[in-house]
DNA sequence: AATGAATGAGAATTCATTCAT
DNA sequence: GATGAATGAATTCTCATTCAT
């Protein structure tokens, strides 16, 4: 893909891609009633009227950004997780911090405030995160964990909310960053986070107590 | 004649409130910027210029929404919170059934959502939520957890993370109730998602299947 | 005047002047549209509603500060003029000097610049000023020294360019300091214009000079 | 298609000059509160946006319309003033009447009323007005007659005075035709003025009747 | 008479969108 | 395709005026 012919016309191609990576930058900073064209086009070093060019109105380019956003990052993920196999012990530490790695490392955060920010506004996009991504990554999070119920691994209790008590501290951990990282506050290290949450998660974050045996786990008594 | 009850008179003192009330609803729809300061006051039951009778300018009314849904909830949740007391097997389940009573009925999540979106163009805002909010509450759960830790109820581990593992699931929910809510999507039961959730981080999700043994504590001993 | 029952209800009548007063400052401060009727109240010490029981609106006030100050100074002015008499060489000094003095300490200078700035804005004020006092004070002059001229103190010429003469520097370095007062200029020193422009203008600032004899004032020769 | 004469062409370079001509007429008519956006755009040809290509604020519009008059008049007048030589006598009479012919064709009177009406909304520029203008010309004046002081042709007397009996009545009868010429007053003619004006200055209003000559020159002596 | 809360028409300013070049 | 000057609808904010008390 970046072996092709190198010179011959290359811009052209390019030139949508650049200006959603502007948007990106923008709507992220700004907000999408905020963010103005004028600085998207002069981000993506095209002039305003170049923009009408490739998208229809600024909404389309909205649309444009969380679609690419998540098309970039939908592969990635999906190749990981459906790649992993073996009990959910394993399983889930591998996923969260896979997850981690990739998503702090992209702009999917930035994108999943603006989404976040604008969901009553562009509900087709709502819609659209939901069913593709949301839901998507939800449900397959919930199949698995279902799975390791019927094998046994995994205490009883409705696998939805286990997929929502697996991944929601990492969820608000990328959030928390996003949104007061720019206040001074410290967020949490999220490769530190998955790591200690998917065994807190898995084990229970509590020393199992050998004189509670009544009304918890009963015995354990390693400690 | 000034002695009889006066059929409407105006009410200085309940004005503010009526309109922050009024901005609440329409930011919580449409997004700082969507919002229009006539259907707010139309909402409101007041003149366009009479908002600026109580508001300096639109940012101040949205400051002021996010100040109040801060200070309603404020009290109710640290009251709850600090009034508790008992070992953290106990005292985790009640904090998040709490919280999730109070938050559910409240119209906080939407606030959330507001600040989210707009944090970037209202740093200030941004800042007053972390520092009287979230930095608090964090910080509140961090002391008990650590509280905890020093007992000996709770296994090694950074306190701060186990804080974000512990509200993490609720706020993805709250959110995605939020966000999703529109769109058709089934929400997770904030109530019995408390519940489980605060059980699986407790006691670890997985069956203490004696035959997982070898793959499944690996790294018990090194804590 | 000043004298009549001084207790019993002085208030209520002297309300419009208080409101003239306080308005005169703002008008002069701020111009007619930039001044705001709630910084005339709360300088009146009333309240904006109560502007109304005396004037109908805001042009009302406007008009009204100007023709009080009118009012004020043209008797003041008009008494001193005709009741000085006698050759224009001692008429001439003595009314600017006089003139001088009153508007030196009189708001006069700023009402002028009112009224020249919103001229196009109240035609009718214009009107007034112009017939009521700047006319009046121009063919009181013009008639002045048209007398002087029949009587032969005064060289031919336009008596009423003569008097344009006369009183020009005056009101141009009243309205210098008007203007200009507030950027650090120096402005002149209206007595000694007066007495300097008076007698220059009664008997030339150029020296006698001998040598000139063809087109200048014959003899001097002190330098 | 790129080489036919255009139409009409976009005007980048020339609009701005359009929109302050068309700004001045509505400034000078109005004042600079009065004056609607609107009616300049309208009044230049060209939509209210299309200001806002060209100027911040409406502020901006004002100072650059005072400024151009400026720039316009200026060159005209300084350089007819130092191209003159010869005694005062000479002088005195040829400035006053370049000046008027000057002034008395071109808006500036419309704008010096303006900065009259909104000095001390706009100290910025009266500032510039008074630096760049005012205080210029009546720094040349003085410097001219200072000059002539020394050479022996005019009388004892401070030269800055002098200045301002020699322009005052002019800049007098410009502003009564600004200000006045609406409600059916006679303005004086200017050029007839200023050579009357400027003979009388000169060499007095007075005739030297050697029979006056007890009463009339009192102070001759001294000097 | 006096108040000041309430009003709403009006103005400046912004910015997505268009279109002649 | 590309440009950027031009547009004008939309929005915030102001303030003279009204009116219930």
């Amino acid at each position: 893909m970046a072996n092709d012919p190198p010179k011959w016309r290359r811009r052209k191609t390019a030139r949508p891609d650049e200006i959603i990576g502007a948007a990106l930058e923008e709507f992220a900073d700004k907000g999408f009633a905020a963010a103005k064209l004028d600085d998207i086009a002069r981000r993506a070093g095209v002039s305003k009227g170049s923009l009408y060019l490739y998208f229809e109105t600024k909404e389309d380019i909205f649309r444009a950004v969380a679609r690419a956003a998540l098309a970039r990052n939908l592969e990635a993920v999906r190749a990981d997780a459906e790649a992993l196999d073996g009990p959910l012990s394993q399983l889930a530490p591998a996923i969260l911090t896979n997850a981690v790695k990739i998503i702090g490392a992209s702009r999917l955060p930035a994108v999943v405030k603006m989404v976040i920010g604008e969901s009553r506004n562009f509900p087709d996009l709502a819609k659209i995160w939901h069913d593709e991504i949301v839901s998507l990554a939800i449900g397959f999070l919930t199949e698995t964990i279902a799975l390791a119920q019927r094998r046994g691994e995994v205490a009883p209790g409705d696998p939805r909310l286990y997929a929502f008590s697996l991944v929601g501290p990492i969820v608000m951990a990328v959030l928390f960053r996003e949104v007061f990282g720019g206040v001074g506050a410290e967020a949490p290290d999220l490769e530190a986070l998955a790591r200690q949450h998917a065994h807190a998660l898995l084990y229970g974050m509590l020393n199992p107590a050998p004189t509670n045996a009544s009304d918890e786990r009963p015995m354990e008594g390693k400690r």
